[in-house]
DNA sequence: ACTTGTCATGTTATTTCATATCATGTATTG
DNA sequence: CAATACATGATATGAAATAACATGACAAGT
C-alpha cells in the first residue's frame, strides 16, 4: 500500500487490492503492525492465528472460514471448524481481519493499527476486495438515526460491483 | 422466545422507524402497493409469495427463512426449504423485501414502489429493523471507488446499535 | 382440443456456514 | 509448584442455502 510517499489526499482513501503494489512489503508490513499492537497490548498471537493473518494477507480477497481450515490442517494445525472460527474471531475482535458479511467470509484488515470504520469493495467477478474508509453515520444514516433516536454502534457497508481488471474486460 | 409475558402494548407493535404508528393500515398500504406494482408489471404475486410478504410486513423485524418457512408449513404450504428461499427470491428481486446481511434474515421495505437504495438500523437487544435511505456512493467511499476505478451497483448499509425503546430501559 | 413452452411448486438430497460441549494442554502468576 | 486462565483439539449438532429432479398450472400457437 505505502509503496511511495506521496500527498496524502489519494492515499487516505484510495484502497489497497485493485492496484499494483509491492505484496511482500504489504504482507510483512501489516504483519509487523499487528506483531507491535499485540505485544503492546498484551494480546497472544499464537501460531493458528498467525498462521490465519498470514493467509489473509497474502490474499486480497475474501477467504471462507472453511478454506481457511483446509489450509490450516494442510499446515499440520487442528482441522476441525472451531479451529478456524476461533482464530478468525481472535482476529475479527481486534481488528486485523474482517468479517464481509455478503459473502460470509474473511478478509484481512488493510489498515491495522488505525481505528476505524471499514467499507468494502467487492467484485462480482473476480471476488477481490478492497477496503476503504466510511463514515455512514454522516450522511443521511445519520440523520436518520438523529431522528429515530437510534444509537449507531457498528456499521456495515459493502459495496459490491466490477474492480477496474473486470470492468476493462467487459 | 416470541411470547414474553409483558402486556401487549405498542412495543410489540412498534418500530417502523421505531415509532408507534397504526400498523393495520401500514400493512394495508405496503400490500397494495406491491399488488399495483405487480399488476403494472405483470409480475405474479401467487399465493406462497403473498403469503411470504404478509408475514414480512406483519412483523417490523427480520425472519429468518427457516421461521417463514415454519409458518409456511403451518399454512399447508410445502415445507422444503426451497419454497421459502423461492418466495423470498421473488419478492427481493424485485424490491418488495430486503435481506439483512448481518443477520441471514429478511424484512419487508418500508417504502415499496420507490425505487431506492436502502440502509438499515438494527437494534441488537431486540432485533428491530427500521429501514432509511442512504446514499453511500455520495461520500467517502463513492470517492475511494472513484479514485480505485471500481463501479458500484449495489450497497449494503446496516447500522447496528440501541433502538429508542431499548436505549431507554438501559 | 392438443401440443408446446414457460413459469411456479414440491420433494429429496447435499453442501456450506457456524456453534455447543467436553476433554486436554499450556502459559502465567501468586 | 499449585491454582488459574486461556488456548487447542475432537465430537457432535445446528442453521442457512442450494442442486437436481419431478410435477402441476397456464397461456399461446396449431
Ligand atoms: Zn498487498
Ligand atoms: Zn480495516
Ligand atoms: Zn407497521
Ligand atoms: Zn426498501
Amino acid at each position: 500500500m505505502t509503496s511511495d510517499a506521496r500527498p496524502a489526499s489519494v492515499e487516505d482513501t484510495a484502497p489497497v487490492g485493485f492496484q499494483e503494489h509491492d505484496h511482500q512489503t504489504c504482507v510483512e508490513t501489516a504483519l509487523t503492525s499487528v506483531e507491535a499492537q499485540c505485544s503492546a497490548e498484551g494480546l497472544r498471537l499464537t501460531p493458528v492465528r498467525r498462521k490465519v493473518l498470514e493467509m489473509l494477507l497474502q490474499e486480497h480477497r475474501a477467504l471462507g472460514a472453511y478454506a481457511i481450515l483446509d489450509q490450516l490442517r494442510a499446515e499440520g494445525f487442528g482441522s476441525q471448524p472451531p479451529v478456524a472460527y476461533r482464530a478468525l474471531e481472535f482476529l475479527v475482535q481486534n481488528g486485523f481481519v474482517h468479517k464481509i458479511e455478503r459473502l460470509n467470509a474473511f478478509v484481512a484488515c488493510s489498515h491495522p493499527g488505525q481505528s476505524h470504520s471499514p467499507a468494502f469493495m467487492i467484485c462480482r467477478k473476480c471476488d477481490a476486495v478492497a477496503e476503504a474508509q466510511s463514515s455512514p453515520a454522516k450522511g443521511a444514516l445519520g440523520a436518520a438515526a438523529r431522528a429515530a433516536g437510534f444509537e449507531i454502534e457498528r456499521t456495515v457497508v459493502e459495496a459490491e460491483g466490477l474492480c477496474p481488471d473486470c470492468t476493462e474486460k467487459a
